[in-house]
DNA sequence: TAGGTAACCTAATGTTATTAGGTAAAATCA
DNA sequence: TGATTTTACCTAATAACATTAGGTTACCTA
């Protein structure tokens, strides 16, 4: 036990210690060295635990992800309303972005520029996360919140690509501003593209039955950690 | 002047090799000597031409980058209304960059995971491409053809995040479909978000005095070359 | 035709990733 | 308990690259 721990725990450290530096110095600018000294190991032990530094790039966002996918359901549950959902879902993700900004960088930076990326776990979670999108949708097309001819894959490439772009900018302004300055305004001007009725100056007067925002945040925090 | 000829020649040919070998393989899988053997080169003979990699990394896109600044000014001019100079933009653009992928496959996969990329030519360029967009959007705006309120950088964050999104899309799956698909709707939903009056099922109906859809491209060619 | 120089080469050198081949201590077992 | 296997490491190669040193060849110029 004390063994198996021993040995989880030091996969802790090089995964941290990587990550670290990835976001730090960039996947390139960092070495195996540099990495094992971090964990305070020699290079040849962290071939014990991973193949090599491309398989560490692969494995470190992993169970992040993973984590946001267990997470979302949750999240959403006893939310009523396409809108009230999306913006939970909006505010939900950059706050996570905000708490794990190393994840998120070599997510977002990184991983696009991998070979394998398309064939990784990673992709896979991050595709199913954005399928919950495609659900909220439907639902709300067919309740009569949004357009009646809604298709929701291209309403899901219009929030995706904009969230998306709002992240990497973020990150590669090396997260100097909160994440959540004027999300609110964009939020409701994206909406408009999706609602049957045009959400103007304020906020679409109400889907039937809504709870009034139930369920959303609404903080900017300031600093980002970890 | 041959001297200079077969100089200005064999740096073409570094470009060339490299451009193709960095978009097939990636950045890191490429080796300075496939790109010097591809380019009927000695390893050495490249230094005389480029710093090192990463040098030659950004140097690629910078050309053709330049390339599409110059020419936006061009495609825009005569065209009268917001949605319709909005709509040539998004047509041009992914024209360019089915013309181009492998520019447009380091500029969108490889450069952004350069700690560099902040401080080159060409994201400054991007930056004033992109720019041309705040423009349209106030000038939409104060026409009265788009909402009153509208604030331009927030619209040109959809608008950009989207564009960049499809692409990025169709750069990692490899290009294996029309970029052009589906483009017609989620161009009209997109700018359902910023119109005055909102863009139902049809096309809105047409500014004040605008040229209807004047200029804009309207194919959707198969291959993408080069 | 001598001397320079442009464009390229072969053969180092240096930096990293990755592997080989141990060792010491803990865990397992007779 | 003592023998033996296994775990979690290590030092010291090896190998793949990027980058540099130090030419060579052929053309160009005076």
């Amino acid at each position: 036990m004390a063994g198996k721990n021993g040995k989880e725990n030091t996969r802790e450290r090089i995964i941290n210690s990587a990550k670290k530096l990835f976001a730090e110095q960039g996947y390139q600018k960092t070495t195996i060295v540099d990495i094992s000294r971090q964990a305070n190991l020699s290079e040849a032990a962290l071939y014990e635990y991973f193949q090599g530094k491309e398989d560490l790039l692969l494995t470190i966002p992993d169970l992040w992800v993973s984590e946001l996918l267990k997470d979302i359901d949750e999240q959403l549950f006893g939310i009523k309303g396409a809108a009230n959902k999306l913006r939970k879902y909006l505010w939900w993700y950059l706050r996570r972005i905000e708490q794990a900004p190393l994840d998120a960088k070599i997510v977002y930076l990184f991983l696009k520029t991998n070979a394998n990326f398309m064939t990784t776990e990673v992709y896979s979670n991050v595709k199913k996360l954005y399928s919950h999108l495609l659900e909220i949708f439907e639902e709300g097309r067919n309740a009569g919140e949004l357009k009646p001819d809604l298709d929701p894959r291209l309403a899901r490439d219009i929030f995706v690509g904009t969230m998306d772009h709002i992240i990497t900018r973020w990150l590669l302004k090396d997260m100097s501003y909160s994440i959540f300055e004027n999300l609110d305004r964009l939020f409701e001007l994206m909406i408009g593209a999706f609602a049957a009725r045009p959400s103007r100056e304020s906020p679409p007067p109400e889907a039937p039955g809504a709870v009034s925002m139930a369920g959303t945040v609404e903080m900017h925090p300031a600093g980002a950690s970890s």
